[in-house]
DNA sequence: TCCCTCTATTTCCTATAGGATCTTGGAAAT
DNA sequence: ATTTCCAAGATCCTATAGGAAATAGAGGGA
């Protein structure tokens, strides 16, 4: 998807300023650098990104989408508010639905799947175990944490990617950053990264099996131990 | 400058212009009164609503959400091409997901859910009979068939906000638009109509017996015949 | 001390202007 | 006749400017 080499014909710098604007508020929005419930000014923003306060407009219109920002009528934007408890529960039953039925979706295309997923799931063991190296140590290093969210990320995408179904996809990416956020507030432990590895590793097994029910069983089980695990540690 | 304190309904015009210049471009989508395809030029657009292109391009931004119209990243906006099979499957596919699991969530507040839900469904019958009437005498009204588009939207949206999961709510809205597009083309015979009415009151009855598995149940079946007739009206 | 009011600054929102790019039509050359 | 090239028009995209509303803060009165 990404042909980098070949100088842009075309396809290279194809995405006008509103995306670029878009990834960099994005970005800025998971890190963490604004506090919930702080002021969005269109103006400074835009004076910050050095570009017009257009494209951050349309950009604040597409992040609206996402839930990490909030819009009052004629009074601006604001970063959301953390997510409390009702709404996390909530958040969580929505991706449960979409995960089972994407499993259960994929488990058609099985064959297509299970190598790219192979892959996602040896990539995430290693970031794994990076992960837990690192937590032994004492240190958190960012990157290390980002690249680990990024494995996580793409093993659950490989799935949707074959579930064959575009809205379902959409509707999880729609959820994505909400997810992101959340699942910032998860790693605490080595216990809980570790734990996450062997779910996948039981969840490739069960579409290896060729078993459809037990494929979406090994899933609806993964993400309400995701969900134990969560509410596990925003008690402590 | 002392303007005319007219404050009688100025409470209520608390949106922006940028709403009202996306409503009125959805209304023009789901009209159909722009073929598939076709360009929608911001600055042609801007001049027709007699307004600034800024407002336009923001409320361009939200369209893309609902899938009815596609942006070419330095060419413009294009009205979304008709849904051809395989992306008819998967919108019945995801609806499906969506109708069910709202349905098993809502059985969990069925004492709130039933009497606004009875109060739908009556709207629901009503329409059902007008429409019925004028079919018998061939014409078919523009301005009844969506005042029935709407009181079937009504009924189903019911269930949706009972459910108590503004997410999954979010993603029925969201796939709304392309729903409505398709449902046009689903009435041909009072058969259909009257159909799903039975079907509509099946699925309050399941819910009023308190049998939660026969409310989803109900719920999938009117889906999957919806489905059914719709294939069987396209393929005509 | 508390509250109300009034002003000033900030910010949102819309309109207008200009540069860069794409499309379209016709004319010229093979 | 078909293809290529070019120029004019239209369109997208971004920047700048100004009016309207809202927030913050100071000052006066109870």
């Amino acid at each position: 998807m990404t042909s980098l080499p070949i100088r842009g014909v075309g396809e290279l710098e194809r995405r006008g300023l509103r995306d670029r604007v878009y990834d960099r508020i994005l970005e800025m929005l998971l890190e963490g650098e604004v506090e919930p419930g702080a002021r969005l000014s269109i103006d400074t923003l835009a004076r910050q990104l050095d570009v017009s306060p257009t494209p951050v407009r349309e950009a604040m219109v597409q992040l609206e989408r996402t839930g990490l920002v909030t819009r009052e009528a004629l009074r601006g934007y604001r970063v959301a508010p953390p997510l409390e408890g009702e709404q996390l529960a909530e958040l969580f039953d929505a991706r449960l639905m979409l995960e089972v039925e994407a499993a259960r979706l994929a488990s058609r295309h099985v064959d297509a799947l299970l190598p790219s997923l192979r892959k996602a799931l040896e990539h995430h063991a290693r970031e794994s175990e990076r992960i837990v190296e690192r937590l032994d140590q004492g240190s958190v290093p960012l990157s290390l944490t980002r690249a680990y969210f990024d494995s996580d990320l793409e093993f659950h995408r490989e799935i949707f990617a074959a579930s064959g179904n575009r809205y379902i996809q959409e509707m999880y990416d729609s959820l994505g950053a909400l997810t992101h956020r959340m699942r910032q507030a998860i790693i605490r432990g080595p216990r809980d990264v570790h734990e996450a590895a062997v779910e996948h590793r039981a969840i490739v097994d069960a579409f290896a099996s060729g078993d459809a029910d037990a494929a979406v069983l090994a899933m609806r089980r993964h993400i309400e131990n995701v969900r134990a695990r969560s509410v596990g540690d925003t008690a402590s």
